[in-house]
DNA sequence: ACCCAGGGTCATA
DNA sequence: TATGACCATGGG
């Protein structure tokens, strides 16, 4: 029986304090970040997003008054550049139609999310991100770490679903938007020391409970 | 030269 | 529903 995820919770944060997540200096630049983060590494992501700032892009009507090609070249970085500069114009789009960031923040999240899932280039995980990083709304992240680490420990969700991943950890805890922040920002932080597609389990504070830690292999 | 990174969309069967 | 192709850069 593997350590529940109350437990797992206290040993990462026992091991790694407080992470003081999403990395951003506004609402907007977080869900920004979450679309340019896709399939991709956030050292990548911050370049971009330093680019963006560099030229008075980060607000949304600037944003969606810059033309695509624009975009494209200062989110290089980032990689499918293209994509994503229909996508963050996209985003613009849906914040302005709605009347601001102010008005999304007082929105409830069961009427937030699928209109988000609605907006073109935002899928499950950038919706989610947004909605706890941006808007302050208690819902839990799944990204491809959090099932990995868990893969490892022996937790298998069936389905093997977004979905269903997000239901296991919100019954297991309470409803609220610090927890599952702060472990959501635990689990990244873990997985980039710890639990990357090659293990590197020297020192990993979940080791006692991980099988592939023992056997040296990789899942 | 390869594999990977804080996904998502679209076409096809 | 379920798989696969595709997007694209930069680091290890």
């Amino acid at each position: 029986m593997p350590a529940h995820i109350r437990q797992i919770y206290t040993r990462l944060f026992d091991a790694y304090g407080p992470r003081h997540w999403w990395p951003a200096d506004s609402s907007f630049e977080v869900m920004v970040g979450a679309i340019l983060t896709q399939n991709t590494s956030w050292r990548q992501v911050e370049a971009a997003i330093a680019q963006l700032k560099q030229h008075h892009c980060m607000d949304a009507a600037t944003m969606l008054a810059t033309p695509a090609e624009m975009l494209q070249t200062w989110i290089r970085s980032a990689g499918f550049f293209r994509q994503k500069a229909k996508r963050l114009h996209a985003l613009c789009r849906f914040i302005l139609q709605q009347g601001g960031i102010q008005t999304l923040r007082r929105q409830t999240l069961a009427v937030l999310r699928p209109q988000l899932l609605a907006v073109h280039g935002i899928g499950p995980e950038t919706a989610d991100s947004i909605l706890l990083y941006a808007l302050d709304k208690p819902i839990f992240v799944i990204d491809a770490y959090t099932r990995r680490i868990f893969r490892r420990l022996g937790h298998a969700i069936h389905p093997d679903r977004y979905h269903a991943w997000q239901q296991w950890f919100q019954a297991a805890l309470p409803n609220d938007v610090a927890l599952f922040n702060e472990y959501h920002a635990l689990i990244v932080e873990h997985a980039k020391r710890h639990c990357r597609m090659t293990a590197q389990c020297n020192g990993c504070p979940l080791a006692d409970d991980c099988p592939s830690a023992a056997l040296s292999s990789v899942i």
